[in-house]
DNA sequence: TCGACCAAAAATGAATGCAAATTTTTGGTC
DNA sequence: GACCAAAAATTTGCATTCATTTTTGGTCGA
């Protein structure tokens, strides 16, 4: 279990969760404390710190080499953005998700999906259309040959650019939040296991496909919600045999 | 224009867009930083600053009685949650809505509706249903007498119960979240010279509550969307009129 | 042996201090 | 009187310091 494939539908790693959509003047690396955030995001999204467990101030300016002032401005933030748990006088700790909280989770990406679907058919360009239907179809060669990795990479692609055809920066933005906050849940492994499930997400993307082909909004929105609830279905299967075993 | 008439879907004020879904120990007014927090937050969202102004740091200090400190932390926090912008070197200023972002965040919050909605037909009880019921025929009774305030109270009222229906804590937070950013436009106020708008709303209204009835999630989802995008054009004519005068 | 109790150590929350950057003011020139 | 350059004053960013709370380690007593 916990087989480090990478996950449906998450942003490119590098590019993190950017705070929200782009402040005109740029928060991004000009401050330490900009830059921090970042890595401090992407030091707990990737995992490298036990979650539940207490992660001492002091540890962390050692690690990063700065100050505990800008550190706890940054830690301020992640816990606003949900992923870590600050608690008063005791510190801060990695969020634990709980059954529960990830069905929520997964019901929001699907909410956000749904609508990033809806205004991607409104607005995406025939180029950028073209250029899903050819990763749908490298994704569906990865399938037929039962390549993991390569189907992970095209689905995660695909959701990613329909995510970007929508043209909405705070849906980005939000989007990629919950992605980070559910990074944690390597749920994707499972379709290694589980392959009715495998052809069912297949076939649910060539209705995602067809959908968007069609600019059927709509239609592809509610599509989407539902491949996500399937999604969360296997995940939350895979959880319980995990905490079975 | 600019009635300060209150904004439809909006959260309750006094609650105001808790930070997130409660962190186990509650990260709300146990702390300075947390209460400094919420009373800024609540300061920026009801418009007591001017959008674009500086904002210093002393002056805020005083304003609250405290150090620089926790008041950085807290306009970082803001930051993050896109009410104010952060410019390196040059302090705070409360974040201006162009007309494109006005338009994104409320497609973004017809997308949060529209699942809130689905997933409020899954999960509602029938007190709940009931007490929207009671809501509705109350705001219908406020339309026909033309009671805008009325009207708006409990058209807000239903919105947010539909959320709270829905019973997902990040769901919840993030609707509180946009419906903040988006306080300022007080776009309700036009129904009062755009009769057509005003019945057209109601009517739409009626689908909802039925569509809620029948728990049809997939439909009322669909419905709930449309029902903004019509209030996002309905701001938007307004937004320009302004502009225009 | 186990638990309650207490003191020392460590960690957190907030205030203050200092260097760098920006904004404002001032002085001069055309 | 308008325009521009330089210096003073503010303001921001971060480090350091102080006060309070929590945690830890050890001792005593049942």
């Amino acid at each position: 279990m916990m087989l480090d494939v990478g996950m449906e539908s998450a942003i490119d790693a590098g590019a993190a969760i950017a705070p929200h959509d782009a402040p005109p003047g740029a928060t991004g690396a000009s401050t330490l404390h900009g830059a921090l955030l970042a890595q401090l995001r992407d030091f707990v999204v990737e995992g490298n710190l036990a979650p539940g467990a207490r992660v001492p101030e002091r540890l962390l300016c050692e690690r990063f080499g700065i100050s505990r002032t800008p550190l706890r401005e940054a830690l301020k933030v992640l816990a606003s953005e949900g992923l870590i748990d600050l608690l008063p006088n005791r510190g801060a700790r990695v969020r634990q998700l709980g059954p529960d909280e990830m069905v929520a989770l997964f019901d929001v990406m699907g909410g956000l999906e749904a609508l990033a679907g809806r205004l991607a058919c409104e607005k995406i360009s025939e180029d950028a259309y073209a250029e899903i239907e050819h990763l749908h179809h490298a994704m569906y060669a990865s399938y037929l040959r039962r390549d993991l990795h390569g189907y992970f990479t095209a689905n995660q692609a695909i959701h990613d650019r329909i995510v970007s055809a929508a043209d909405n920066a705070p849906l980005a933005a939000t989007y990629a939040n919950f992605a980070g906050r559910l990074r944690r849940v390597r749920y994707a492994a499972n379709l290694d296991t589980d392959r009715d499930r495998w052809g069912e997400a297949m076939r649910e993307h060539e209705e995602i496909l067809d959908a968007l082909r069609r600019r059927a909004g709509p239609e592809l929105s509610d599509i989407l919600f539902r491949h996500l609830r399937n999604k969360r279905r296997a995940a939350a299967t895979q959880e319980t045999a995990a905490v079975g075993a």
